[in-house]
DNA sequence: GGGCAGGTTTGCGCTGGCGCAAACCGTTGC
DNA sequence: GCAACGGTTTGCGCCAGCGCAAACCTGCCC
């Protein structure tokens, strides 16, 4: 599993990170990558652990999870491939603040401390792209925080399921699926909510015909309807 | 209140975004900067104004809280003296997600979305402090999102209250004094409450002579105490 | 094909903390 | 000195949603 995989290019062209820089920075970018396949549930880092990395998903999913001093966990965020992550430690103060776990099996890239910091020296657009995407995510993460403080459960799982299809949702024949398989808890540790509440409004919107429901992957008919529950305002 | 104070070098120098660079690139800064003096209430960008640009703070103090689509504001963060506000949208969608509001008259430095870009591409240190200050808030505002999800209101109070001393503590004789004027409202959205769960929690903390709240000043004299509300176990 | 394990649904009771409303207090300005 | 205003405290009632527990479903493995 820490064997190195042939690679093509377009694979790292791809991540978020190296969006429009030039192919000589691409091959630099190349050259450098450890490149891994993991199975499915394989913890790929834990909160806490030193020794960090940059690290951007290829193919596959994960779940990256920080659990509160008590037992509790909150879902921060799913990754879909082309996107980044763990690398706010690399920023801060060298530790994880949450753990990321595959949930299915999946091909993930990662560069060390040292050599992204390389990489930014070298091609300033790098780091420019470091800003827009943590940028992106501060943003993401500020209107969340403003959601869990100010709205009902409802309107939260709402609003969680429709970032999912914004971030993962491929249209099929059936409505918007998205492509992360997911259990009840994960979507109520996404929304800041129990696994019976979770459990309770997903059941009452398949029942509504808004979605569907099989086999933790979810499939979205009514994304309509979804909007207008996450838009009612607290009456 | 648009005219340019007369400024000495050091208070832009002591902007974390400017630490540790040349004293070349600090002129640079200092050319480019637009320094106003406000009176204190005065609104510096509203949420959703375009136009952003990226302020500092020199002297003084701002409320950044957002609102949601309902009433309901949160707190965002509370600026001190030395520290950046307004960035996240330079790096996103150009429109500021949240109010700035001085909480005191303040001094305030600040930089046009091309000017920054410019600062950063002419001075790579500037580009890497920007991405230590956002990663820095990331990591902070994951916290604050992972508080609000598990515990209880007084744990979340406890944690207000002490990331305020950590960021703006002064030590007095009497304790350590939070340099921020602070109303019950300010207390309660910054924690993720209401007015008067704040108002009931404060009252008993000071009832208890573990604080002393006088005239939206807060001084915190035993904050053991409080520190072990914020780590108390969900029981 | 049968059993097992992990995931889901659902009922029921309870309580934290929110909402409302009214009184209170301290500052400020006239 | 008085009035007005912004902020604070406090009592009371209520309900959203959590906690617990038990049954149920479904895919997987032996």
């Amino acid at each position: 599993m820490t064997a190195n995989d042939r690679l093509a290019p377009q694979a790292l062209a791809s991540l978020e990170l190296f969006q429009d820089i030039s192919p000589a920075a691409l091959d630099d970018v190349m050259t450098l990558a450890r490149v891994r396949r993991l199975p499915r549930e394989t913890r790929i880092f834990d909160q806490g652990d030193t020794g960090v990395r940059a690290h951007g998903l290829i193919e596959g999913s994960v779940r990256i999870a920080q659990s509160g001093s008590d037992g509790a966990q909150i879902v921060m965020r799913f990754i879909a491939p082309g996107e980044m992550f763990g690398t706010v430690p690399l920023f801060t103060d060298g530790r994880y603040p949450a753990d990321a776990i595959t949930l299915t099996e999946s091909l993930e890239a990662s560069w060390s401390e040292a050599e992204l910091f390389e990489l930014m020296g070298r091609y300033p657009p790098i780091a420019i792209n470091v800003i827009r995407v943590i940028g992106k995510r501060l943003q993401e993460v500020q209107d969340r925080l403003c959601e869990v403080s100010t709205q009902r459960v409802e309107q939260r799982v709402a609003r969680a399921v429709l970032r999912l299809v914004r971030q993962a949702g491929h249209d099929t024949r059936d409505g918007t699926a998205i492509e992360f398989p997911l259990r009840r808890r994960d979507v109520a540790d996404f929304s800041g909510t129990t696994l019976h509440s979770a459990s309770r409004i997903l059941t009452a919107w398949e029942k509504a015909g808004w979605l569907v429901s099989r086999n933790q992957r979810l499939t979205i008919r009514k994304p309509f309807e979804i909007q207008r529950i996450a838009e009612a305002s607290a009456n």
